[in-house]
RNA sequence: GGGGCCGUAGUCUAGCUUGGUCCAGGAUGCAUGCCUGGGGCGCAUGUGAUCUCGGGUUCAAAUCCCGACGGCCCCA
């Protein structure tokens, strides 16, 4: 079977196809009786470690300090920031009680922390030498999402949730910031195999408090988008709302500028669906919990030389760094024990039998492209190596083609409409900037703004008119439909 | 925000329209044994569901009604 697995379920049912894959691995039980919550599973739990290993790296690599901050948050501290805590309100969790008394105070369960967050910054900067401030945690938010919850998608609770926040003396330097956080974005992104678009999100769908947002989104395989991670320049609001000062060199005192960026959980939800297929998960090789898992093919009488052979094979392979088991399960056929590893997206797989001990070598199997080769048992360390590193770089030209090809670009109001039907994906249209033309354009194609490209194609063709209104155009912008 | 569908062993599902034949049938899983073993082997035996929960109608409820909780879909 050299035949690389189909992705019919995968992309013609991938609702049930998400469900199935991530029930059956198992890497999240949502079977817990609160909506919008579920379980990390020990291989999901080992899944996640590898992406927050990723991200903890790349921030600390970038001067971000990690910390840990309480999960409830006081009423009035929650309410400081007018704009924020209106886009907050409708969806928090309020602890009310102690036991049976009502609390004087109100404790709202973070929804995110800059709120939680920024009194302590007050505290923390005092002068220009405290700066910049760079921290950031991983811990779990709480939102009373009114829409149909999903695994991983859309939760109340965000268990998964790592958010940095920075302050900064002035605005070029948290500007500055902002770029180092998208750049840091896109390294992790890189890293999972994941591809994006960035894009800056339109006025009225800003995070809250923010100057401006930038997004990255990715394409699911139903054609809708998912917001996999979001940098925001905060400029002075927050500072100035919990008065964050600090004294310059002159003396004179003056607001932090303040920048925050998160990813969630969402990431890992992306990486499960961008890569897999219809046999299960495919795992890039640095976050995949297994990456070599050994086969016996055990003959009777053979079973003790093929399994200590197995053995030795795993101990070369642990020792040389690499992630590795022996399925030694009795009673479970090869070919039952193929499909377990399949499905949990393994990158590598041994096959050891008889015939391979006498011959000195080991059949390999790719996951990707189900691809076996035989090799010598010698350099088995090498070509295991190499068959990841080819992996790693197949799913990402797959996972960046697949969503290239989603990406369309179009003229007419109709040709929106027509290219979401078809295949969803994003639509890219010229866009004069208005907002009632923006939120009028959103109703006609029933679809979401995503906002206009970040960075290198921020300019469209001058002289075109606008995709709705015909007004000229002063941007190129992104349509979709989305979770 | 508006409308709809659904909830039966770990999982998927039959039964529900027309209440009684159902102390709920099947598949899968799990356990044990034999047999196998280079792509989910086969056979046998066993295991597992107060039919999501609460209330109501009825001589009788998985089945009808109401509510809660949970899951899903469509529309704005």
């Amino acid at each position: 079977m050299a035949k690389p697995p189909e992705r019919k379920q995968w992309e013609g049912n991938y609702s049930e196809w998400f469900h199935k894959v991530i029930q059956e691995v198992p890497v999240y039980d949502m079977r817990y009786p609160v909506k919008g919550t579920g379980i990390w599973t020990p291989y999901g739990f080992k899944i996640r470690k590898g992406v927050t290993q990723i991200i903890r790296d790349e921030l600390e690599k970038t001067g971000h300090d990690e910390v840990l901050f309480p999960l409830l948050i006081p009423d009035y501290m929650l309410g400081k920031e007018g704009e924020h805590i209106k886009d907050f309100e409708d969806e928090v969790y309020w602890v009310t009680h102690g036991g049976k008394s009502p609390l004087d105070v109100k404790l709202a369960l973070r929804p995110t922390s800059e709120t939680a967050i920024y009194p302590m910054f007050q505290l923390w900067i005092n002068a220009y030498s405290d700066l910049p401030l760079k921290i950031f945690q991983i811990v779990n938010v709480f939102r009373y999402e009114t829409k149909a919850t999903r695994p991983m998608i859309r939760v109340r609770e965000v268990s998964t949730f790592k958010e940095a926040h920075t302050a900064h003396a002035t605005r070029e330097e948290a500007e500055a910031q902002v770029k180092q956080g998208i750049e840091i974005y896109s390294t992790i992104f890189s890293k999972l195999k994941l591809p994006y678009v960035r894009t800056k999100r339109p006025e009225w769908d800003k995070f809250p408090g923010a100057e401006y947002t930038v997004a990255f989104d990715t394409v699911l395989p139903d054609g809708k988008v998912l917001q996999i991670g979001t940098v925001h320049a905060l400029g002075q609001g927050f500072s100035k709302a919990f008065d964050i000062k600090y004294m310059k060199a002159d003396g004179n005192y003056e607001n932090v500028w303040q920048t925050c960026y998160g990813i969630s959980e969402r990431a890992i939800a992306a990486l499960i669906s961008a890569h897999g297929d219809d046999n299960g998960l495919v795992l890039p090789s640095e976050v995949a919990p297994v990456q070599v898992a050994v086969v016996p093919i055990v003959y009777k009488g053979k079973e003790e030389e093929v399994l200590k052979k197995c053995y030795e094979v795993r101990d070369m392979l642990v020792s040389a760094g690499l992630r590795a088991v022996v399925d030694d399960r009795k009673e479970v056929t090869p070919g039952s024990k193929y499909f377990t590893w399949e499905m949990r997206g393994a990158p590598v797989r041994i096959d050891l039998g008889p015939r391979d001990i006498e011959a000195g070598t080991a059949v390999l199997v790719r996951r990707d492209s189900l691809e076996k080769t035989t090799v010598q048992m010698a350099p088995i360390v090498g070509e295991i190596r190499k068959l990841m590193s080819g992996l790693d770089d197949a799913l990402i030209k797959r996972s960046s083609a697949w969503m290239s090809a989603r990406i369309s670009e179009v003229t007419s109001v109709d040709e929106v409409k027509d290219v979401l039907n078809k295949h969803g994906g994003i639509v890219e249209a010229p866009w004069c900037g208005d907002r009632g033309c923006g939120e009028d354009l959103e109703a006609k194609v029933d679809a979401r703004i995503l906002g206009t490209p970040y960075g290198d194609s921020e300019e469209c063709n001058t002289g075109i008119g606008c995709v709705n209104c015909g007004v000229t155009a002063k941007s190129t912008i992104r349509i979709a439909r989305s979770y």
